[in-house]
DNA sequence: TGACTTATATGCATCTTGGATATATACTTC
DNA sequence: GAAGTATATATCCAAGATGCATATAAGTCA
């Protein structure tokens, strides 16, 4: 899916001084789909872009692979140096204590006119992020909700003033390709936890799934599968406010 | 998982001939998982390596990505080039009669040190091919069989006299991912007709499920959920062969 | 304390699934 | 052509999963 922009006299210098042919290989970027929930909606991580083509427009936070490093070494410092991160990121899950961000290949995008200046493949990942972790950084980096319009492919994003955007490149259709591989893991792992914080509720849980799949779910049916897939397990703690006070849960990471 | 293995000098030159580091762009490849179906056993076809490194080592067929194509285009042209199925591949399913291969992007590998001659990422995909449809070429091409050792996450290969090889580079680990999705998959589509004429009965579309999930399914609830699942069509005819005929169905493309 | 709110437990009708059995329809053999 | 054999399809039922209603428990707040 390519978009077709406007382009100022000004951008169509800059591309013209690349020459795509005197390059035999494609550069390779990832990059990643950050989601966190916000108030009950989920929230995609955008970095305002500072260079042509594109210039001003909201996009993934991405960057080129480095020689050296992996793939996945190579979205966690996206994650880390791109997205206000520093410091959470770690794909080895060794600590018991902290809890880790959630990262994952998504799939890989190269049609060749997906960035009018040269032949890039992009690599995208997504990553689940608990909304605490998260600081918007002035003008350059904040929060847009999501929405899919019906049967869409792709997503729309609106800013905080409910106002909507356009994404730079294809990054619309990454967005609606993570969407659509969180909502099917959701149907055969808990994998929402990852948005909440190291304990939870199954109220919790079950409204962060609700949130994602769009829909409301059965309250018992939904306790009855966590707690029979045994991928839960009971803190003893219990949470505090209004109402009789639920059992906190964890996620067993060890199994 | 990268493999040691050991280098000739006359590899070892060839080796020290490239300059990784002249390149700040990766080299970009597709590599394809092409699985079929002979004598009620899933198998891979895999090429001869004719180059170094892993000089006589039997691969994935691959290919770099073209500056003018998409992935998708360069994973059908390998399946067209390489593996001998010219005349039979189209992503687009036009032609009714025409039994197209299925051919999805799987996962990206790109750890630094895969290729030993310089940093090499690639983009792999799978196709489900009609064993009909595949002719090995000689000594170049050919199928083999597939087993994976309990809980492992690798895949190991034989051929038709049951010898066991290792393929070059990462390969096995590619071909491990597959089968994973592969497996996957088959919970929630019937994709297992992929593998299977136009026209199949439902005995041998559970058949092909069984070998690919390697275990027994119930013979009534996989009729109830495939014939509930809208998916299937039935063309009216009948199979003929010992006992009484089944009917012949077809997988509904244009739903 | 009593009203309120939410969590957890229990009971039950309905749907799904696994498994057995019965019936149908071809081919093969005598 | 009748009997036998093999396999497909239909029917039935028990066990399990799921959706829904109701009852009980355990906190907070006035």
């Amino acid at each position: 899916m390519i978009h077709l922009i406007h382009r100022s006299p000004e951008e169509q210098q800059y591309l013209s001084s690349y020459d795509p042919s005197a390059f035999d290989r494609p550069s390779v970027t990832v990059d990643v789909v950050i989601l966190t929930l916000r108030e009950g909606q989920l929230e995609a991580l955008l970095v305002k872009r500072k260079e042509h083509p594109y210039l001003n427009y909201w996009s993934l936070p991405g960057g080129f692979v480095l020689t050296h490093e992996s793939l996945d070494e190579a979205a966690a410092r996206v994650l880390r140096q791109k997205a206000g991160l520093e410091g959470m990121v770690g794909m080895e899950r060794e600590s018991p204590h902290k809890h880790p961000v959630y990262l994952e290949q998504l799939y890989t995008f190269g049609d060749p006119r997906r960035d009018p200046r040269m032949r890039v493949i992009s690599v995208a990942y997504y990553a689940l992020v608990e909304a605490s972790h998260i600081r918007e950084a002035g003008e350059e980096i904040a929060l847009f909700k999501l929405r899919t319009p019906e049967g869409a492919s792709s997503v729309e994003i609106f800013d905080s003033k409910n106002k909507k955007y356009s994404l730079a490149f294809d990054h619309a259709e990454i967005l609606g390709v993570a969407l659509r591989r969180i909502r099917g893991k959701l149907s055969y792992t808990p994998i929402g936890f990852e948005l909440l914080p190291e304990r939870f509720t199954l109220r919790q849980l079950q409204a962060v799934h609700e949130t994602i799949l769009q829909k409301k779910l059965n309250k018992d049916s939904f306790r009855r599968k966590m707690l029979a897939s045994g991928m839960l397990e009971a803190t003893g703690e219990l949470e505090r406010g209004l109402g009789r006070p639920a059992e906190l849960y964890r996620f067993r990471r060890e199994v």
